[in-house]
DNA sequence: GCAAAATTTGAACGGTGATTCAAATTTTGC
DNA sequence: GCAAAATTTGAATCACCGTTCAAATTTTGC
């Protein structure tokens, strides 16, 4: 039977170091995962990256399944961000769409960093992986909308947003398949060419 | 110390029969591995959907990884009968790449059937997995040479052909993470837009 | 019809990995 | 300085899964 994670230290210089702590493991998580998946990630391989024993992590999480959905939030988490920012700062699709290809092209090929998760929402438990996809929905939905509103104005001709919006995720979530930090692909120049072919493939007409 | 598979029977009839079986065992293994990635994919499993026990399937491979690496040699034995096909067909880059991209994206709606694996090359075993990588490399410089083709004959605009197949390739192997076979989406038309959006993401001048 | 070959089975083994637990160690707060 | 709390540890448990094996069953070929 599991125990239960302890009650969080009364003291707030606790639960920062708690928080720290957290954010540690989740980023070693992410790492890991985005390198191998979830599956042949073992809490072992997440534990070495910080130095202790896999038994220390279950102090912070109660299983592995909440460190992959801690880690889907994050991720979530931070696309909406993107999407948040981008309606401040641009008015049109186009502008607002490349801000969000962008960033999420910069963050698919940082260094190491935290980034947002691509894959393994099956991996998930039932109640977990449900919160995870409604989350990812309302995202999608997002996108969509922007890709409508592209159309209606004009600026993209008449694609289906749904399957648009598929055409996009798949191609930048799939950078996190191929993509090495060290190789000799221009992280600047990658988020340009996506973004140019991404977008350009919604506003040009169709070749015969 | 592993058994070696028995010598295959002599007579044809024998061999067609084990032929069919191995077939069999491919098609349920790309299909479980496709719905739940191979770490997460047991034995058991792909034996359940052929109607015997896990330890039938060692009659007819050496081992789990080798089922994996018979999966990937068929998917890459099919991308490249797409290749050739758009070879002899086609004389343009643009309607040979319009060819590949449709019939990759029909394989990769038809419902349950054998289609390309997009996952977990890193699943193979170290010998297995750099032939497959080698496979799959061939497949990609023969895509970037007819997109490079394409760009020097003005039918693309000079957009970077290994960046350009990137995003192509994740864009198509991309549907094999969210395509449900009976859902609201008609494949047809989800090869045509695949095909509209990736083409002409190359051909037509940057947004600004 | 029957021996041989092919195929499948149930049981078992060994290793792996998630998880639990009691003890040890470190940090905190007074 | 010290008790309490927090954190980490090493050992162990348990379940699972890949794989082996001998036996049983089915199919083949004459």
């Amino acid at each position: 039977m599991a125990s239960s994670v302890p009650v969080v230290g009364r003291s707030p210089h606790i639960q920062e170091k708690r928080q720290r702590r957290q954010a540690e493991i989740l980023r070693a998580a992410m790492m890991a995962f985005r390198s191998r998946g979830y599956h042949a990630t073992t809490l072992e391989d997440i534990a070495d990256r910080l130095g202790v024993r896999k038994t220390a992590l279950y102090h912070y999480f109660p299983d592995k399944d909440a460190i992959l959905f801690a880690c889907h939030q994050q991720s979530l988490s931070e696309l909406s961000g993107h999407l948040a920012a981008a309606r401040r700062k641009y008015a049109g699709a186009t502008a607002r769409l490349r801000h969000i290809i962008l960033e999420h092209v910069r963050v698919m090929t940082d260094s190491g960093e935290e980034s947002p998760l691509a894959f393994d929402i099956p991996a998930l438990s039932s109640p977990l992986q449900q919160q995870v996809i409604e989350a990812r929905d309302r995202y999608e939905r997002s996108l969509r909308r922007i890709i409508a509103e592209g159309v209606r104005s004009g600026e993209f001709r008449p694609v289906d947003p749904k399957i648009a919006v598929f055409v996009l995720l798949g191609a930048i979530n799939w950078i996190a398949r191929w993509y090495q930090p060290r190789g000799s692909v221009d992280p600047a120049a990658l988020g340009q060419q996506f973004a140019d072919q991404l977008l350009g493939g919604m506003s040009c007409p169709p070749q015969p």
